[in-house]
Parts: structure tokens; sequence; C-alpha cells
DNA sequence: GCAAAAGTGTTGCTGTTACACCCATGG
DNA sequence: CCATGGGTGTAACAGCAACACTTTTGC
């Protein structure tokens, strides 16, 4: 048999599916649309859509991505942060079931947002929320209001790669307004982790990891307490020494 | 616009790419097969082709793997390794104008084999050879004997991969043989990594890392010198504390 | 004996943890 | 004054790099 023969491939339908996360009050926070139709009617998924015959896959999530938070994002071949926040890649999904209708396969990408004002974001008339990551994973919480397809999955792939990226990558300043305190960036890893960590230990690595953080000249009290130090993200992407996550 | 219209959906074609590596006397090597068609006819690509109307992706790149290496290997979700080769999905690659004729979307899948006997691979009539990567990759290498399509693109990615799961995985063990000596592992890591390690300290920090390695009992002197250990895979998939990799 | 590869012991250094302590603001 | 969060100092400890040294084979 040829390896490629045009005239008769099988033919598949290709989307991207959205892993949309944020930090909101100490929470991991995942963005859900209600789908309007049949199948999973009514259901909670993820935000997603076809892949347009000339648009590439990062441009496709781009664009989901614009069309559901008002977020500009650019995702490259590295995955950079422009505007405010992160997009990339995650995995690609392709049961030949998990759709009902077709053979259907999501490339499936990561997006992480400061914490949008918006409660309700979405600019079409599908419903659309922020739902606590804790809610959506687990058996108990999976049986009570499964998520549409095999978008539960997805999630906890995508909560899985941010937890362990925010690690050794400065991706966690992707959940903080450009400017940001030390005490701000502490609270996104207690948030994404789940754990608490010591603030003074806390605030000597991370100003001391070159190229994470540069402080912007400012201070704030918005926290309370004495004035903290604004910073925004430095240059750096990898982090050397790593964040280490406590119980490892 | 409907979110899934059945009827006018874009037809894309999907195929899976293999990046296989195998270290083969001290070196990386990728697994090449020559293509006997246009586009690029003549030149070396990445094994793969098209994934079936009713098989998943994980199953299609496993095929493709015994197609071309006779190796059996399982692809789940986790990426787990069994009867001597570890498949795990890499990424997918979908810009528009990567095949020429279509649009082909591709999603690559990364395997790390042991050095196998066959000098020249491949049970078709095609051409097939393991490359040292460092041939492969580069400018200088690249312009030489440019791969086909964006296979280039994707090698590098996939060894970019393995470089970095070694370090924090226990795959180096997918190069070797089911039986292995503690020597025979590091060079695995010298070879992927291009560096020199200190036999005495990786012998110390592979060996106390638990759940690593498992002594199988025997002894060998196939390398020369003082009989040295043979051990077999143990059940760890992270390694902790991780291997570092110098000059971080 | 000699070369070669396998292992062990030891020392100094780096980075982390745990916690005492001080600083600067709002109320 | 007090509560709150920001920030520094320090001592105990773990893990790693470097390297001297011993072990066990083949030739």
């Amino acid at each position: 048999m040829s390896r490629y023969d045009p005239s008769a491939f099988p033919p598949f339908a290709v989307t991207v599916d959205l892993v949309v996360l944020t930090v909101r009050e100490h929470e991991l926070c995942a963005l859900l649309v209600r789908r309007g139709e049949p199948p999973f009617q009514g259901y909670w998924a993820l935000p997603g859509g076809f892949v347009r015959p000339d648009e590439g896959l990062g441009e496709a999530a781009s664009r989901e991505l614009a069309e559901e938070t008002g977020l500009r994002a650019h995702s490259n071949s590295t995955g950079q942060i422009a505007s405010g926040a992160h997009l990339e890649q995650l995995a690609t999904y392709g049961h030949p079931q998990r759709d009902p209708r077709m053979r259907v396969v999501s490339v499936a990408h990561l997006a992480l947002a400061p914490d949008l004002p918006t409660p309700k974001p979405g600019g079409d008339a599908r419903g659309a929320r922020w739902a606590p990551v804790s809610e959506l994973l687990g058996p108990e919480a999976t049986a009570r209001e499964p998520l549409a397809f095999d978008h539960a999955l997805i999630l906890a792939d995508g909560v899985e790669r941010a937890r362990s990226k925010i690690e050794y990558s400065a991706l966690a300043t992707a959940f903080c307004a450009e400017e940001f305190t030390v005490g701000e960036l502490r609270r996104v890893y207690e948030a994404v982790w789940g754990v608490a960590l010591d603030p003074r230990n806390f605030h000597r690595k991370v100003t001391g990891t070159p190229g994470f953080l540069v402080p912007s000249g400012g201070t704030t009290t918005r926290q309370g307490g004495r004035p903290a130090q604004l910073f925004t993200a430095g240059g750096a992407t990898v982090l050397n020494p790593p964040m280490l996550r406590p119980e490892s």
C-alpha cells in the first residue's frame, strides 16, 4: 500500500479544545462552556471548535481563546507569553469513539491566564463559567456532573501539566497581572499545587533565581501589611534551580 | 455557526510519524526510511503512515513501529514500556502547507528502543537506516541532507524530549536490553546527553534511587574488567531525586 | 604483573528547611 | 498599640562533585 494516496485517505475532522486555567480566590479554576446541541446537550465542556482549512493548530487555539475570553495569546513552537496569556499545545486525543457521530481528532491546548474581571466570560449565547478544578476532578466529582466527551481526561492532563511546569519554568507569572508581588506569586503556587509554602523561604528563592523577576520600582499595600515590592516577569523561561514542590 | 456540523466539516488527513531513538556505539541514533514517491522522493524521512478509520492514535503508532522494527510496544495514556520499547505521544504538527498536496495533520510519537541487531531494519522494500542525530540536527547538517517535510523539526523535538525525560524518569532503561549493568546504563546517559559522567558517583546515585534498578542476581564481564552486577528495570517511572545533567 | 572496569569512603560545597527576628503599613 | 503581611539572618541538615582508594576479572 502506498504511504500517501491523495485520492483515498481516510477523512477525519480536526478540532482544538482548550484547557484554560486561572487562579481565583486561592483556587485553581478551569473555563467551561455549556453545550447547546447534542450530543451531551446541556453538559459542561471545554471550549473548542473546528480547525479551519487554512489555519495552523496554534492559530486555531489562539482564535478560540480570543473568542471565549478576549485574551490575545501567541502560540509559537516554544509556547511564549504575550498580551497576558500563555498558550501551548497539550496533547492530541483521537480515540475512534470519542465523538459518537464521526471520527474527530482533537488537538488540546493549555492556556494559563490571569484572573479575569468577568465572572461569566464568553462572547456568545452559551453559558460559561469558571469552575474550581477540585470540583471537576476525582471520582466523586466526575460522577456527580461529568464533562462532555473525554474532556475530564483532557482537563486532568492539562492540570497535571500546569502543576509540573511551574516547577521548572517561570510560567506561574502567566497567572498574575503584569505587575505583582512575591506574595501574590506565592499564592499562585499554593493554589495550583494545593499546598502551603513558607513565605520567607519562597521570597528568598524567587528573588534569588536569575531572570525570574525584575523589580518594577513601585510598591503596593493591596494585600495589607507592610508595602510589598512590585515585580514583572523576567525573560527567563526555565528556572535554575527549580521550585520544589513539598512532600516529594 | 454550529460548533459541530457533521455534514460539512473541513476534511483532514491524519497520520502518525515516529521518532525512533536508540543508542548505537555510544551515539544517539534515529531511524530513517527513504521515500519512494514524490513529494520529497529519495529524501530520508521519519517512518509513519495514515491512521486507519477504526484505530486510535497510539494503536496506529504501535502498528507502524512494529512494521518498521518488529518491536512490540504498548502505548497507553501514561506511556508505558512493554516488550522492549517505550512509546509515547510527542506532539502534533499541522501547519497548513506542511504537505504540498493536501491538509495533513501528523501526530508524532516518540519511541525509545534498545540497540537492535539488524543494521538495516525495516521489513519492506524501501531503504532504512539508523542515523546519528548529531549528523541530522544543527544548521550545517540540515543543509547538507535535509529530511522530508518538517521531519527535522519533529526529530529535534523528539530528541529534546528524550534528553529531558531521562533526567526525571527511569526511561533510560528503555535503551538497554532486559538485563544490563550500571556501566551500560551510564553510557546511555552519556550518549543521549553528549557528556561524560563520573562512573563512581553515577553508580552510587542509580543504585541508591529506590525502584530504579533491581539486581537480577547474575554478573557479566562483557565490558571487560571486574565482573559487574546485572540489573533489570525497577517499577519506578519517576526518579526521586532526579538525575542531574551537568553544566546546568 | 598490568590494564580495565566495578565499586566504596571521605571531604568540601551548595542549596534547602525551619524558625527567630525585624520592618512598615492600616486601623 | 496591635494585627498583618513583607523581608533578612542563621543554624542544622541533605545531596552532590571531586577524587583517593580498593576489588576482581582478562590477558
